[in-house]
DNA sequence: AGCACGCCGACT
DNA sequence: GTCGGCGTGCTC
């Protein structure tokens, strides 16, 4: 037995809480063998309840006197939780200016969150003991049931599974029985084994590269033991995914570990199986299915380093690993990276600074990189891997603009394109139609005063739904039936305007009666396998229509589509959104690498007013690569992002002129700060957000700007004091976004 | 955020 | 007479 170090007199304890500040403590009871540290988590008082904490600082005193410390009830580890893991949460909380208790909170699974100890999972097996095995003996006579249970463990001499044994209705009182009697007993196997010794973990043979796939298969494994972060900037079809499973097969044979972030809905059962048909080790996967103790053991099996690859969507970023090897973070560009609410995290930037401290490659994929993420492999932070050339060796489909102006339309849909629709199923093949609104029509007018439905508590239009036939707001869960007449006039002539899916689905419906429609959105497939069986439909190749929202832009392979329409693309065009005509062109482009991806090229018709544009004009004759450089020069002189960097601070409340007064008097004490101390900070606003109420609560934001980092992360801890300290603020939600995604 | 305390209105 | 509305104050 070793003298564990002395214990600290002060334990600086983060609790899960939105106070940006730790709560001191005293230690009490035994100290673990490896003395007090960062990373233990405590059960203590707080208040009135009782929470689970973690310490974060081992000190000598406190700010307080040492008399009015509580000390804490329960130690919960004997060793820290994983080191790495520990420092991305403090990262986190410093980097967003977020409370340290909520961050490591929310980055733990529920069960560690509730207290549950951390151990390595097994599985409970039974087997049948020498005694058990050479006689039957005369005391089970009276236990039937025993009797039946050992002559089953008799024939498994290396056990069973308990699940196994109690799907057998036999139950834990007959183990337990036979165990004292020293028939059967109890042993313990490790959940997933994962064998990272053996040479032969390829369950696949890995697919041939080609020469682009090569040269950056190439470039990735030269710095296998460095930071060295890569833009992987391929085309759609490049096989950007097969670069990175080469890549993780040469992590894993180092012993390592590789993390992969997919967005959203890049997680799907295809994209998983691909993972685990190639390699034979586990691939662990983090998806919003689990169970909590799945959660736990997938957490466990990451940090033991048991897990050799782990793959999940953005809160996967808070995996620990035991020895990390590499993170792949695939569609970067795709904004559901991005916390948007509470803790606003971008998984992509954190995955750069974890790669960053742990020394590993990092990759960031994508077919439209983020202007942010382009920046950089232009400057040479970031190595520029490009992929041009498509398996199918087809060029990318060319976006067409049609113009819309003067012409009539049907659903949405002018006549030259609904002939090119005809065309291509007489032809034999599918066509998808893409239209970013759900609903029957996007709004009810009445035609003869112009009066328009619109939301009780959000400044926004009511959409019309057909079925069930409904108006509802996109913004907030109200719906309201149809009313007869116009309330304003009286009239009864109250028309759709415009059109949505369902609107589009029913008109193609109705002109192509032989074909069948498949419509996807939010609202078709609330049922939980719905979207992979119309998919499965789909693929099968027959002729067919399929409309749908930007749940069938992104991933999914559909061979036999070759015509693509884009009802309206002018939604990013003239928006007040910085980013917004950026996020609509990775939204195009990856529409458009939807087309044509078997035996047939295919045509996209891109439906708009502004077919003069000139940025939509580039993005259809040379691509997204080309707007992209255009639109860094713009944001370069116009000093946005990424040559700039911004912290939005958002306020709402359903009093908008509490609202109004805590923003102008915050944007003020800010104004005044930033002169005082000289600092090369810009803060403009307050404004009222894009829209401006919603459920009834009133938005307001201030920016701010700077051109360093370091300054920028000033005046926001700053303006975060500021706010803490003032009264009002109470009774106003606030939070600060560091580097928001949407000014929305 | 929780969770208490505290002081004013319509109900068993 | 009490249940309960949410203002305000605190958490080592």
């Amino acid at each position: 037995m070793s003298d564990s170090p002395p214990a600290p007199a002060v334990l600086g304890i983060a609790v899960p809480s939105p106070l940006r500040r730790l709560f001191d403590y005293r230690p009490a009871g035994a100290p673990p063998a490896g003395g007090w540290q960062p990373g233990l988590r405590v059960r203590v008082p707080f208040g009135r309840r009782r929470v689970v904490g973690v310490v974060l600082e081992c000190r000598e005193a406190s700010d307080l006197p040492l008399s009015r410390l509580k000390p804490i009830d329960e130690r919960l580890d004997e060793t820290p939780l994983p080191p790495d893991w520990l420092w991305l949460c403090r990262f986190t909380a410093r980097y967003y200016q977020h409370a340290p208790g909520d961050t490591l909170h929310q980055a733990m699974p529920v069960l560690l969150r509730q207290g549950r100890a951390l151990e390595p999972r097994t599985r409970e097996r039974w087997r049948i003991t020498p005694a058990g095995r050479d006689e039957a003996p005369a005391s089970l006579t009276r236990a039937p049931r025993q009797a039946e249970l050992l002559s089953m463990l008799r024939q498994h001499p290396h056990g069973l599974v308990t699940q196994a044994i109690l799907a057998q209705s036999f139950t834990r009182d007959q183990l337990r029985a036979l165990a004292a009697k020293g028939l059967a007993e109890r042993h313990e196997e490790p959940r997933t084994a994962g064998d990272t010794t053996s040479a032969a973990r390829l369950a696949e043979p890995a697919l041939p590269l080609n020469r682009e796939q090569a040269a950056a298969l190439a470039a990735l494994h030269e710095g296998l033991d460095a930071f060295h972060p890569c833009l992987l900037h391929g085309v759609t079809g490049s096989g950007k995914t097969e670069v990175y499973l080469q890549l993780i097969e040469a992590v894993v044979d180092r012993g390592r570990q590789a993390l992969v972030l997919v967005p959203e809905i890049g997680l799907t059962p295809q994209t998983l199986a691909r993972f685990r048909r190639r390699f034979r080790v586990p691939v662990v996967a983090l998806h919003s299915g689990l169970t909590d103790h799945e959660r736990l053991d997938a957490w466990e099996a990451a940090a033991s380093g048991r897990a050799p690859i782990v793959i999940g969507t953005r809160s996967a970023i808070f995996t620990p690993l035991a020895r990390p090897g590499a993170i792949i973070v695939d569609e970067e560009h795709d904004g559901s990276f991005k916390q948007q609410e509470g803790l606003r995290y971008h998984a992509r930037d954190l995955a750069v600074a974890r790669a960053h401290h742990h020394g590993v490659p990092l990759v960031l994929g994508s077919a439209t990189p983020s202007l942010e993420s382009l920046q950089r492999a232009l400057s040479g932070d970031y190595r520029h891997l490009r992929l041009t050339q498509r398996a199918s060796r087809h060029a990318p489909a060319r976006l067409e603009l049609v113009d819309l102006r003067g012409r009539p339309r049907r659903g949405g849909l002018i006549p030259p394109v609904i002939e090119a629709i005809e065309a291509t199923l007489t032809a034999g093949h599918q066509v998808l139609v893409f239209i970013n609104r759900r609903g029957f029509a996007p709004t009810l007018s009445c035609h003869a005063c112009g009066w328009m439905a619109e939301c009780d508590h959000c400044d926004a239009r009511l959409t019309l739904h057909r079925q069930p036939p409904l108006l509802a707001c996109h913004h907030c869960d109200r719906r309201r039936g149809l009313p007869d007449a116009c309330p304003e006039c009286g009239s009864g002539d109250l028309r759709p305007l415009g059109s949505g899916t369902e609107r589009t689905e029913e008109t193609l419906a109705e002109r192509f009666p032989e074909t069948p429609v498949h419509r996807i959105d939010r609202d078709s497939t609330r049922r939980r396998d719905a979207l992979e069986q119309t998919l499965a439909e789909v693929r099968r190749g027959e002729p067919c229509l399929l409309v749908g929202t930007q749940m069938l832009a992104k991933g999914h392979h559909l061979p036999h589509v070759t015509l693509v329409v884009v009802v309206n693309a002018d939604a990013g065009l003239y928006s007040s959104d910085f980013r917004a005509l950026e996020h609509s062109a990775q939204l195009l482009e990856q529409v458009a690498g939807r087309a044509g991806r078997a035996a047939h090229p295919g045509r996209v018709l891109v439906q708009t007013l502004h077919a003069d544009d000139p940025n939509l004009r580039l993005l259809a004759a040379r691509g997204y690569d080309a707007l992209a450089e255009r639109l860094l020069e713009e944001r370069r002189a116009a000093a946005l992002p990424p040559f700039r960097f911004l912290a939005l601070l958002r306020l709402e409340a359903p009093a908008e002129e509490a609202v109004n007064d805590l923003g102008r008097r915050a944007a003020e004490a800010l104004r005044a700060h930033l002169d005082a101390r000289g600092l090369d900070v810009d803060c403009l606003g307050p404004v009222p957000a894009p829209m401006e109420r919603r459920q009834n609560r009133y938005h307001l934001q201030v920016m701010l700007g700077a051109d360093r980092r370091s300054r920028l992360h000033e005046a926001g801890a700053w303006l975060v004091a500021w706010l803490e300290a003032d009264p009002a603020a109470r009774r106003v939600r606030w939070s600060l976004d560091i580097d928001p995604q949407t000014l929305a």
